[in-house]
DNA sequence: AATAATTTAATTGTGCACAATTAAAACTTA
DNA sequence: TAAGTTTTAATTGTGCACAATTAAATTATT
């Protein structure tokens, strides 16, 4: 009798079968479909998202934005001096807390806000997806999100 | 009368409300989790949907591993170069082909799969999801996918 | 067959992402 | 207050991820 491959005895084994491969794969194409809508401002997706926070909160430490983003200072720090660069923020030291650095929005980041107004709508259109179907799917992986961490 | 924030106008604009956060917080999520059941494999979690591959087919082209993943060389060409100095693939041309690179699975590399293959059960029970769930959301996010390429 | 177009990996350069370590500041407690 | 602990960023080093380019091999077209 012929022997079939381990992958037949395992379909769990299989990659088609893996929901986290599937996580994996669909945020790199989110990223990637965010890419020609962020093209035009000159950030990339992970600056987005810090300007998400900075245009509802206009100053967060780096621990706040931390987070928020569930992303340590070995990523932002870098990410967010090259921000800084670009002089859509500013970085200082907390005067009340010589540990804490203070990222503010600066008038270049803010000016930013009005050119993105338009970005989750156009990539909700890109995923044809109703409010309410987003609004489900956020929820069933926040939950999966919480379990993990 | 006082001006409210922009995000105020403009929930859309917040991050707790979008989707394609949630699925890039998941997906760092997600490799984290892998990370501990992974650690005694010493491969990462790219290097282990490669080996998901190579269990199954055995040998398959750089370009199939590339179509599968939805990873170009630029990836795959040093992932599989450090695979390949642990001895758990190797790579040659296509003799048929020579713009090809095929990549085999080696003993070593086969020697891992019965470490591994209770992994994706530890993961279903981190994330407490029934089948049936899993398949469904699954579901969801390749049709995204599909939307998005 | 000669030329042109396409396909396939590799290379180069930039930017995350994260573990581990370091250093300074703040807090706790003896 | 002095010593020890905790908190906060920064730094260092490794490994993706991807756009753009390069180079070789193949295929298509004249």
């Amino acid at each position: 009798m012929k022997k079939l491959p381990d992958s037949a005895y395992n379909p769990i084994l299989k990659l088609d079968n893996q929901l986290c491969f599937s996580v994996y794969a669909l945020s790199r194409l989110i990223t990637k479909a965010y890419q020609p809508l962020l093209e035009s401002l000159d950030v990339t997706y992970p600056q987005y998202l810090v300007l998400l926070l900075l245009w509802e909160h206009k100053e967060l430490t780096v621990k706040q934005l931390g987070e928020n983003l569930l992303l340590d200072s070995g990523t932002l720090t870098p990410l967010l001096k090259r921000m800084e660069q670009h002089q859509w923020l500013s970085r200082r030291r907390d005067a009340r807390d010589e540990r804490s650095v203070l990222v503010a929005l600066a008038p270049a980041g803010r000016a930013l806000q009005a050119q993105a107004a338009q970005i989750p709508m156009q990539l909700a259109e890109k995923m044809q997806l109703t409010e309410p179907e987003i609004a489900g799917l956020r929820t069933q992986l926040r939950q999966i999100m919480t379990l993990l961490s």
